[in-house]
DNA sequence: CTCCTTCGCATACCGTCGGTATGTGAAGGT
DNA sequence: ACCTTCACATACCGACGGTATGCGAAGGAG
């Protein structure tokens, strides 16, 4: 009985190197986890199973993070990551820098309503890890290109001359918040109406032409 | 030793009557639970901390509310109706419509700073209760003037004509960020900046004269 | 004053949780 | 063929949130 995961599963199956295994074990903890984290919430979430749902044992999860929080970490990081991507995506899509802009700030509000980020990246993230943490990770991955784009729309003459970093988090805030009543909406008009908003909140702060 | 805090505490001491009592030891779990979620947060707070604070046992915990999340959720109502309180204190101090409202929002803002509003509020109370209740109550208290505010604005032509769901989800979140911000603040440069910023956000929505 | 009910709270206990210490055997180098 | 490494599995722990039960003073009824 004892180990018997070992000779049944891991030596028998066609497993590439020691390496490989490893990291697929670790994508795997980090892609059921986050599944679990995104529907249940953080505090819902035992690790009994997350590992029963990886197919793996407590061990396997300690091997590899330091604990509960580290993990939540890991996967915090990759949701924010897709989300950059996501926005990086549109804004580049863009030639007007004022539009690159905009369709960025739109994009983030999108992005917003998809589950994984909203239970994730919005509700728990800055409660689990803290707002510091919370807070360095989402400028590490996406508020520091909001505040490199309002520079440099400040420089353009697009924006009025003003401190980047408490409008960063004047508008990161409205975008999150919005995106959260967004998700919770059911009147498919509600999205209209929030990018409507949005367009017109970030319309008015434009310079006078 | 069996139940001798009845006899050493209960009895003996000049207690008012069972109701009067059983308001005060009610009253105490709130306020030591308040204290220590505020400055441990939710999750590192046991109920056992709590209980030992308030110099009663679970079993008058459990008498009292229904769970960690009830007693959570006791406090958050506190916190809210003390901001909500603060909000309408500056606004009313105001007779200009206009002025009524951003002295509100920078009320808000500066609430936000406050510990216990920062960490109660703004951190843990969507994460803990969901997003749905959270707002629920944060609607109860604050919200919903808000938005009474931007529609009675609205009606005098104030604001341009607009859905006030959404401005009121994008003011909202914009000022929650933008405080916890700033309670992590050191320069005391910040918190002028982000009042002006505010400022600019809100004269920016303002219909053109 | 006596009895009886109520109820505010204490006590004791439980399953489960996050976390740790230790064991094990296959992989990969020598 | 051997030995070291390491990616896990196993077994166990203290502490947690929650529950069941007991108790005794407060307050009303007669």
């Amino acid at each position: 009985m004892a180990y018997h995961r070992y000779v049944n599963e891991r030596s028998v199956k066609v497993n590439g190197g020691r390496a490989r295994q490893k990291e697929q074990t670790r994508r795997t903890l980090i892609r059921e986890s986050r599944r679990l984290f995104a529907t249940a919430g953080y505090g819902a979430v035992s690790l009994s199973e997350v590992v029963r749902a990886a197919g793996v044992t407590k061990g396997a999860l300690y091997h590899h993070f330091d604990g509960k929080t580290a993990l939540f970490r890991a996967v915090l990081e990759e949701v924010q990551q897709q989300v950059a991507e996501a926005v990086a995506a549109a804004a580049e899509a863009q030639d007007d820098p004022w539009a690159r802009f905009t369709a960025g700030c739109q994009a983030f509000l999108t992005s917003g309503t998809d589950p994984d980020v909203r239970q994730i990246m919005l509700l728990d993230g800055p409660a689990v890890l803290g707002w510091n943490e919370w807070r360095a990770l989402d400028e590490a991955a996406s508020a520091r290109h909001l505040a490199e784009e309002l520079t440099a729309l400040i420089e353009e003459g697009l924006l009025p001359p003003q401190p980047v970093a408490p409008l960063t988090r004047l508008l990161s805030g409205a975008m999150n918040e919005a995106a959260l009543w967004l998700a919770e909406s059911t009147n498919p008009e509600d999205l209209t109406d929030a990018r409507a908003a949005l367009s017109r909140l970030l319309e008015a702060l434009r310079s006078p032409q």
